[in-house]
Formats: structure tokens, sequence, C-alpha cells
DNA sequence: AACACGTGCAACACTTTATTTGCAGGTCAA
DNA sequence: TTGACCTGCAAATAAAGTGTTGCACGTGTT
């Protein structure tokens, strides 16, 4: 079930400049997409449209301030993508192990 | 610097079928572009195209055996990937903590 | 009210991705 | 050698993603 509902995260994080918008909302806080955009090679709709999938990703949140827009990280999707990696090491460390086990002991 | 080479494993974790297929190797051990086409809905050449993008990723690793190509997963970069997101939500903690520290010491 | 600024949306072009079918070639077994 | 099976490659098509420009609409500010 989270192979699939995580499957939109992934792809989000898929991008270089999507990966550069949320270095730069996780090191300098929320800030709207006009702010953003001079510091990537991409126009403020771009971006604007880049913050929109990582929002619908659930990677990022938007808050009205005023007449602006900020973004911010949301942590617990970023927890949560990285316990599916986990899940999925530890199933290959187990068969790893179920073929030692099985090496061990032919019988 | 990670940034970008960490994008072509994101993106390749962004399909669900590749999903599947990482799972399906994770769980079931070593297994070929033929013997896995009949767990998904799709072709054995686009198992096969899936297996190739997992591949350039660096997520599988491909191996002759005999007639076959056995493909197994890449532990390395799953942790690798891991430890991208844990340094992004690092940073983030980071940011939150200098907020804190901020809002309590003004001056 | 008038102006500036930020957002939201639509149209368009371009590139990439996903998937299929078909076929050629290699490898193993009878 | 013949047949079965697996891999590898090409062409075709449909769909999705990335990016641009242009413009309309709110929301503050003067």
């Amino acid at each position: 079930m989270t192979t699939t509902s995580t499957a939109p995260v992934f792809a989000a994080l898929g991008d270089p400049h999507r990966q550069q918008l949320l270095t730069l909302l996780a090191r300098g806080g929320a800030a709207s997409a006009s702010s953003l955009a001079p510091s990537l090679p991409v126009s403020r709709q771009a971006v604007d449209r880049h913050l929109r999938i990582l929002s619908s990703a659930g990677l990022v949140e938007p808050r009205r301030s005023g007449r602006e827009v900020l973004y911010s990280v949301r942590r617990a999707e970023l927890d949560r993508s990285a316990a599916w990696l986990r899940d999925l090491a530890d199933g290959w460390d187990r068969r790893l192990s179920a073929i030692k086990a099985a090496a061990e002991a032919p019988e």
C-alpha cells in the first residue's frame, strides 16, 4: 500500500529544481514562489508549478500571509519516505540472511 | 552536489511499477526480467526497460547467469538516498531551532 | 481611487516517458 | 541440428512533464 502512496513523493524528489527548492526552504525557512524564483534559472511560473507538485506530494505546505503564499517544508513526509526506503533495505537484508542461513543448514 | 546526483535515483523510485519491481527483488532475491514480468500488468520488454532505469540509477545490478540476466538490489544506493532525505530533514530541524532560539533571545 | 506587486490560470512548444508489437540473435537441452 | 526460451533492439504511438509568455484577479499601499 505504501508502495503506491510514496511514488508521487519520490517522483517529486526526482527533479533537480525541486530538490533545490526543498533545500532552499529547509535552510532558509518559509518562502514564496516569487522570492524563490531568482535563485533558480527558471521563471516565477515554473517555480510556482514545482511548488504545487511538491505540495500535492505532501512535501511542502502553503500558508497565506498577506498577499503572499509562503511554502514551508513538511517533515512528516520526509520521514515517511525515508521509512519506506529503510523497509526496502531491511527486506533485502532479511533476504540475504535467509540465503546465508540456508547455505549453512542445507537440510 | 548530492542534489543532482540523487535526482535520478528518486526519479527511478517515483514510478509504481519500479517500486513493485524493487520490492519483488528485495523480498524474492535476484530475478530476470522475464521471470518478473508475469507479476506486473505490463509486457516483458516494459519490465526490461524499468530494470534498465533502476540499473542506471544504481538501485539494482545486473548479473549474467547462463542465458539469463539476474537483477539484484544494491543496498548502498538505498542508503545513499535515505541519507539525502535525512540531511534535508536535519536542515529543516536546524532551521526550526534557529527560529526558536531567535524567539527566545530577541536581541 | 490609483498603483504596484504577488498569485493563478491558460495556451503553446518541446522533450521525455511509458508501453506496445515485431523481430533478430544468443544459449541451453534433447 | 532442431526447438525452446531468454535477451536486446527498433519503430510507432500515446501520454505526461518542463518550460515559456501573456493576461486576469486579488490584495495591499499611497
